[in-house]
DNA sequence: ATACGTGGTGGAACGTGTTCCAAATTATGC
DNA sequence: GCATAATTTGGAACACGTTCCACCACGTAT
C-alpha cells in the first residue's frame, strides 16, 4: 500500500496518482458544488474523475474522508489567500469578523457545496482525525492571524490566544450547521457571530 | 394524518399510540446505549419495539427524526431534573461549569449513546427543525437556569443572557462532536470547556 | 351486527455507500 | 526486453435507509 496518508497534500505517489487524486477532488468539488451531500455520489464521482469505483475507495476510504479532504484543501487555500494581505479594523473583534464576514460570503456564494463538506465534518469520527486535523488548524490559523491583524508576527502566539480562536472557532462551526442546515438565516447567523466576537474579544 | 408532530410529548394519539411512541423511543435508546449510531438500524428498531417498520416510519419519517427526538426526551429530562435544585457556586461561571460538568459526567458514562444522538444532532437537516428547537431549547434553559443560580426568577431573561447561553451552547456542541468522534479527550473537553466559559462569563 | 375508514402488518424492492474479486494494465528490478 | 509486483479496472454483491403495496384489525357510526 503506497497511498498511506493523502491528508498532507504534497508528499507520496507519482505523477499520475497525483493526477488522479486531484481529478478526484475536483468532481467531488464540481458535484458537491451543484448537488451538495446527496450529489456527492461515490459512483457518480469515480466517472466524472473517470477512475474506477474501487481505485477511489483506495484513495480515500469513504465519502466522509473524500469531503472532509476537499473542505481541507478549500480552507488550506483560504488561508493561504488571507495570510497575504493585511486584515483591516482596528481592534481583534473587528479583524476577526471582518475575515470571517469574508468567509461567510464566500461559503453563502456556494450554499450547496459548504452544506456537502460541513456535513461531511461534522459526521466524521477518529478515522478522519489527519483531515480533520488540517481543517481545524487552517481554522485556528485564520483567527490567530486576523486577532493579530495580518502582522506576520505569529510567533507571539500565546497559548491564550490559540484557545481563544479556538472558542471562536467552536462557535462558527455551530453557526455555520445552523444556517447549512437551514435552522437559521444568514443574517441570524452573522448576527450571532457578531456578538459571540464582541463577547469573547472585548478589547 | 393523526400523528403530526411528535416533538411535543404530550399532544395527540390513542394510549396505544402513546404506547408505541414510547416503546419506540425505548427500543431506540437502548440500540443507541449499547451500539451507537450504527447499531440503531431501522429494522432493529422496529423489531425491538415491536411495529413493523412501515409503522415505525409513520412516527419517525427517518431516523435522524427518531434519533434527535431520542435526544429531545433526554434533555427535558435532564432540564427538569437540574430545575429542580440549586445550582452551588458563587458566580455564574461556576454554576454553568457546575452544571455543564455534570451533563458530559452523564454523557461520558454512555459514550455511545452520546455518540449516536450527537451525530444525529449534527446531521439534521430543516426537516427536524421541529425536534432541534426542542433540544436547542433545553440546552439554552440550562444554561441560563445555572447562570441564574438556580433560583426561579426565569423572567429576568435578558437577550443578553440567551445569546451568552447561545454561545455557551455552541462551544458545548463542538466540544460534545470533537469527544464524540474521538478527536480529543473527556480532559481536554472540560479543560477546553472551563477556558470558553471563563472566558465569556466574566463576572 | 355490519360496513367503513384509519392505522398496523409483513415483506418486497430500490438507491447508495461499501466491499470484494478476477482480469487487465502499469511500474519496477534485473 | 522480461518477470514480477503493484495498481487499476469493471462489475457483482452486500448492508441498511427508505419507499411502497396488498392485506389485516380494530374502533365507530349507522
Amino acid at each position: 500500500m503506497s497511498i498511506a496518508n493523502p491528508s498532507t497534500s504534497d508528499d507520496l505517489g507519482s505523477s499520475a496518482q497525483r493526477e488522479r487524486r486531484k481529478r478526484i477532488l475536483d468532481a467531488t468539488y464540481e458535484l458537491a458544488k451543484s448537488g451538495g451531500f446527496d450529489a456527492v455520489q461515490m459512483r457518480a464521482v469515480a466517472e466524472h474523475a473517470d477512475v474506477a469505483l474501487g481505485t477511489l475507495y483506495r484513495y480515500f476510504p469513504s465519502k466522509i474522508h473524500l469531503l472532509v479532504s476537499a473542505l481541507g484543501r478549500q480552507f488550506d487555500d483560504a488561508a493561504k489567500r488571507l495570510h497575504e494581505r493585511e486584515i483591516p479594523g482596528d481592534n481583534q473583534a473587528d479583524r476577526v469578523l471582518y475575515v470571517l464576514k469574508r468567509m461567510a460570503r464566500g461559503m453563502q456564494g456556494d450554499p450547496k457545496l459548504t452544506e456537502a463538506l460541513t456535513r461531511a465534518f461534522m459526521f466524521a469520527d477518529s478515522s478522519v482525525a489527519n483531515e480533520i486535523h488540517v481543517v481545524g488548524m487552517a481554522m485556528t490559523s485564520i483567527v490567530t492571524h486576523a486577532m493579530h491583524g495580518g502582522e506576520p508576527a505569529e510567533d507571539a502566539l500565546t497559548d491564550e490566544d490559540v484557545a481563544i480562536a479556538r472558542v471562536i472557532g467552536d462557535v462558527w462551526l455551530s453557526a455555520l450547521v445552523a444556517w447549512v442546515t437551514g435552522r437559521s438565516t444568514a443574517a441570524e447567523t452573522a448576527a450571532h457571530m457578531e456578538k459571540a466576537v464582541h463577547l469573547i474579544l472585548r478589547d
